[in-house]
DNA sequence: AATGATTTAGTACCTGATACTAATATTAAT
DNA sequence: ATTAATATTAGTATCAGGTACTAAATCATT
């Protein structure tokens, strides 16, 4: 093979390995290639990749931003009868080598906005059945909506359906009790 | 004030200010607290707290881990018929102010191993009916066994059940179905 | 005044880089 | 086959943000 053919290689290779994990250094990335050190640094200053203690930083940044990875945001809520949220996906959510959500951040997503419509400090998740009607692709922006369906024994039934692109991509229905009203008080911020 | 007095004091900022944000050098932090970079060295010593680069290094593992889903480690699969597999529970899962468990990590833990039978890189969720039997609390070692029921169309229905201190925690019954592999390869060595 | 705790300063060294230069393959084009 | 372009390696100086250590200066207390 020729070297052009390598080094294109080689780029791809990085790009993909760098994006799934921050964390390696030019001299692993160089021991894994089988090429120097210096090529390693030639390569990301060519492909524009940050050298590892910027990436180790934006990691982290990026970690701090999403206080809650997979509850998206809660646009409206009217406590006890119906709620809507929004959620956008991307590729960390995927089945490595597609563009499919995982079903588990669908569920999530969903879980989340039910026990919020119910007050989600107040209540836990007895049963749920759900249905992935449609596959969800990395990009498409999830809207859920959610509605409580009828008070039953101590608890609620909550339905939850998810659309992206108007089209219909999960339902779930959510069995949902009240937790004992035993909270830990928030955290004590007073020292003197 | 005495000097012992303000070191306390520095110590209690130190402490507080470092942990709501690991992005601050000792430089700052010196101007911060109106003293050298040599006693915030000093403090952070005694304190046992690390460096700049190895607070957003671990901040950006943690993001890290909580991004990722909560898969656990697989003991044991035999495809397409049964796997077990173990998570260590901790309070990064736990509704706030509580050491209760939030389903969505238990639903994602289970999914996980429904998948792994299966096939992961294969099989889709199609539809899941999941119990939650009880609590699971931060600390617990789940344990989630996994059986291939029976063949379904051009599918499978899984069942999953989880423990806890020999406790049924969890019981889901996912019905998957297989989807068109797509593999990406891995970086070729050959060369010479 | 002497003792011990606290704070500051300074040195050598470390890692994982950047920025740059130079030399050496290897390939493609003429 | 020779040349020009491309790809790779090596090496130097420098940087940031430290560690680890030593030594001196500055209180506060007895």
């Amino acid at each position: 093979m020729t070297r052009t053919a390598l080094k294109k290689q080689r780029h791809e290779y990085l790009l993909k390995k760098i994006k799934q994990n921050p964390f390696l250094l030019d001299e692993e990335l160089a021991k894994a290639c089988n090429v120097s050190v210096s090529t390693i640094r030639f390569d990301r200053a060519e492909l524009g990749i940050a050298e590892y203690r910027e990436r180790v930083k934006s990691a982290a940044q990026e970690g701090r931003m999403s206080t809650s990875p997979t509850s998206g945001e809660v646009l409206d809520i009217n406590l006890f009868h119906d709620g809507i949220s929004v959620l956008k996906t991307d590729d960390s959510m995927v089945f490595e080598g597609t563009d499919i959500v995982k079903g588990q951040y669908i569920y999530a997503f969903a879980e989340n906005l039910a026990l919020n419509v119910i007050d989600a400090k107040a209540a836990l998740v007895k049963i749920a059945n759900v249905k992935y009607v449609h596959e969800a692709h990395a990009g498409d922006r999830l809207i859920a909506k959610s509605e409580v369906m009828r008070e039953k024994d101590n608890g609620f039934i909550v339905r939850v359906v998810i659309k992206a692109n108007m089209n219909e991509v999960f339902r779930g229905k959510f069995s949902l009790i009240a937790a004992d009203g035993k909270y830990s008080e928030e955290y004590n911020e007073n020292n003197s």
